[in-house]
DNA sequence: TCGAGCTTGAG
DNA sequence: TCAAGCTCG
C-alpha cells in the first residue's frame, strides 16, 4: 500500500504523485487540514472554503478511480509527521507520495516527516522548471527577469510538455462509493463562484484560449473588461497545473514560445513570471520570513500609521480606484492585477506603509492567495524585490485610473455614488487622505535608501 | 570588457 | 524627454 499526500495538488490530472504511486501498486489519499497553521500563514476564509470544495470534489474523483481520500484534521504542520506515522501504520503503508511545495514552512514540514522515517518521495509538479534549474552561466540565480525568460523558454522548447495521465481505476467494475462530505470548522466566506472542480479549471482555460488570450495583451490592464484567465485560484490550490495550462496553449498556438509581443507571448510571461518568483522563493527562503529581498530595504523608514493603514483597507482613501478596487478585493476575495499594483505602490509610496502589511492584508483576503506570487508582487511595488519596480517610479493613481479605467465603469461597479460623474471627473480624488503631489516627494525622499552605487 | 536591453511610467 | 544603474552574455 502506498500513501498519496495532496497539499495544494488538489487534482487527478498531470499529479506525478498519484500517477506514479498507483504504477506501484494500491493507494490511499490523504489531505491535512491544518487550521492553525493556516491562521498563522494568514489563508483567507474564502480561500478555506474554496480548499473544502475542492477536496470535497477530489474525494469524489478520487472514488471514482476507486482510491480513498481520508482527510485529517490536525493543529499545525509539525503535527504532521506523527499524524502520517500513525496513518502508514495502520494502513501498512511503505511509501508516501506528494508533490513539493516552495515555501518555507512547508519544505521544513516535508524534512520533519523524512526525518521521522517516513519514506516520503517528492516530484516536482509545480513549476514546469524545478527552482534550482534554470541559472546563469556562473550557476547563480538571475537576477533580472528577462534573461530568466529566455534561457526558461530555451529549456522549455526541449521539453516534453505531455501532462501526467490520470492513473486508471484501482478496482475495476467496483462500485464507487460517494465519500461524505468533509467540513472544515473554520471560518469561511462563500466561494460560490469558482466552481472548485478540476473541470471547472480546465473550463476556465479553454475559454481563455479560445476567446481571450489573442488580446490578452490589449485588454488585460483593463478592469472593467474580462480579458484574464481568471486561473489563479485554480492555480493557487493545483487544481491545474502550469504545465497542463502552457500544453493546451502550445496546442493551439505552436509557436506560443517564440518570445513575439502578442497575446499568447504575454500571456506565458505571466507563467514565466510565477516561476520566476517560486525560485527566487525556494533560494531565499527567508521570503517567507518577511524579508526584504534587497536588503537595503531595510533602512525603509515606514511610517505606519494605523489610520491610513485602516482607511486602505476599508476602501477609503479618498482616490476612486484604490477604494474601487479594495472593495473588490473584500467583496469577492479576488482583485485585477493592474489593480494589486495599483493599490500596492499606493500603500507602500503614498502612505509610507509597510509592504507587509499589505502583504499579510491581501493573503487574509484572496481567494487566489500564494506565497510567492503575493510576496514578489509586493516586493516589485515596495521596490524591495528582484528585478522589482525603481524605487523613483510612483505610480499616480490619478493617471493609472484615467488610462486603465477610462469610463469609470470599473469604479462605478464599486461606488455608485460616483457614477454619475464625467469620464474626466470620475478619477479625481474626494477628500483623499494624502495628497499626491506632497506624499510622491515624501516617498522620494524616504525610498532614497535604495538610491544603487 | 563592454554593450544591449530593461513588465506593468511620470513630470 | 528623462531614467535617481545593473545584469548577463
Amino acid at each position: 500500500m502506498q500513501i498519496v499526500w495532496f497539499r495544494k495538488d488538489l487534482r487527478i490530472h498531470d499529479n506525478p504523485a498519484l500517477t506514479l504511486a498507483c504504477q506501484n501498486g494500491p493507494v490511499t489519499a490523504v489531505y491535512f487540514v491544518t487550521p492553525l497553521q493556516w491562521q498563522q500563514h494568514d489563508v483567507a476564509p474564502i480561500q478555506i472554503d474554496f480548499i473544502e470544495k475542492s477536496i470535497n470534489q477530489l474525494a469524489y474523483s478520487l472514488a471514482t478511480l476507486g482510491i480513498e481520500l481520508i482527510v485529517e484534521t490536525v493543529d499545525l504542520f509539525d503535527d504532521i509527521p506523527d499524524a502520517l506515522a500513525t496513518l502508514c501504520k495502520k494502513l501498512n503503508a511503505s511509501q508516501v507520495f506528494a508533490n513539493s511545495e516552495v515555501e518555507v514552512d512547508e519544505i521544513n514540514r516535508d524534512i520533519k516527516v523524512q526525518q521521522q522515517g517516513i519514506d516520503l518521495q517528492i516530484f516536482q509538479a509545480d513549476c514546469i522548471l524545478n527552482p534550482g534549474q534554470v541559472l546563469t552561466q556562473q550557476g547563480t540565480m538571475f537576477k533580472v527577469f528577462t534573461p530568466f525568460k529566455i534561457n526558461w523558454l530555451k529549456q522549455v522548447q526541449a521539453l516534453d510538455l505531455s501532462p501526467y495521465c490520470k492513473p486508471a481505476a484501482q478496482n475495476a467494475a467496483s462500485e464507487i462509493i460517494i465519500p461524505t462530505a468533509f467540513t472544515i470548522d473554520r471560518p469561511k466566506k462563500d466561494s460560490a463562484y469558482w466552481l472548485a472542480s478540476e473541470d471547472a479549471a480546465q473550463t476556465h482555460l479553454v475559454d481563455f484560449l479560445d476567446q481571450f488570450v489573442e488580446y490578452y495583451h490589449l485588454k488585460r490592464d483593463f478592469p472593467a473588461k474580462q480579458a484574464t484567465s481568471m486561473l489563479s485560484p485554480y492555480l493557487a490550490l493545483g487544481l491545474i497545473s502550469t504545465k497542463q495550462c502552457l500544453h493546451a496553449l502550445l496546442l493551439r498556438f505552436p509557436d506560443a514560445l517564440d518570445n513575439a509581443k502578442n497575446g499568447v507571448s504575454t500571456w506565458v510571461n505571466e507563467l514565466v513570471w510565477r516561476e520566476f518568483y517560486r525560485h527566487i522563493m525556494v533560494l531565499n527562503p527567508n521570503l517567507g520570513k518577511g524579508d526584504n529581498y534587497n536588503k537595503l530595504g531595510n533602512q525603509i523608514q515606514w511610517q505606519n500609521d494605523p489610520k491610513l493603514f485602516k482607511a486602505w483597507c476599508e476602501g477609503k482613501t479618498g482616490y476612486p480606484l484604490v477604494d474601487a478596487a479594495m472593495q473588490q478585493l473584500i467583496q469577492t476575495g479576488w482583485m485585477h492585477n493592474r489593480l494589486r499594483m495599483v493599490c500596492a505602490s499606493f500603500l507602500t509610496k503614498h502612505l509610507l506603509i509597510d509592504w507587509r502589511w499589505g502583504e499579510r492584508f491581501f493573503k487574509q483576503h484572496l481567494i487566489d492567495g500564494d506565497l510567492a506570487s503575493n510576496n514578489g508582487g509586493w516586493q516589485w511595488a515596495a521596490s524591495t524585490g528582484c528585478d522589482a519596480q525603481p524605487y523613483f517610479r510612483i505610480f499616480n493613481p490619478i493617471i493609472q485610473s484615467q488610462k486603465f479605467d477610462p469610463n469609470g465603469q470599473f469604479i462605478s461597479i464599486y461606488n455608485q455614488a460616483l457614477a454619475h460623474l464625467s469620464d474626466k471627473q470620475i478619477h479625481f480624488p474626494v477628500n483623499p487622505i494624502v495628497e499626491h503631489k506632497v506624499a510622491r516627494l515624501t516617498a522620494l525622499q524616504l525610498f532614497s535608501v535604495l538610491k544603487k552605487g
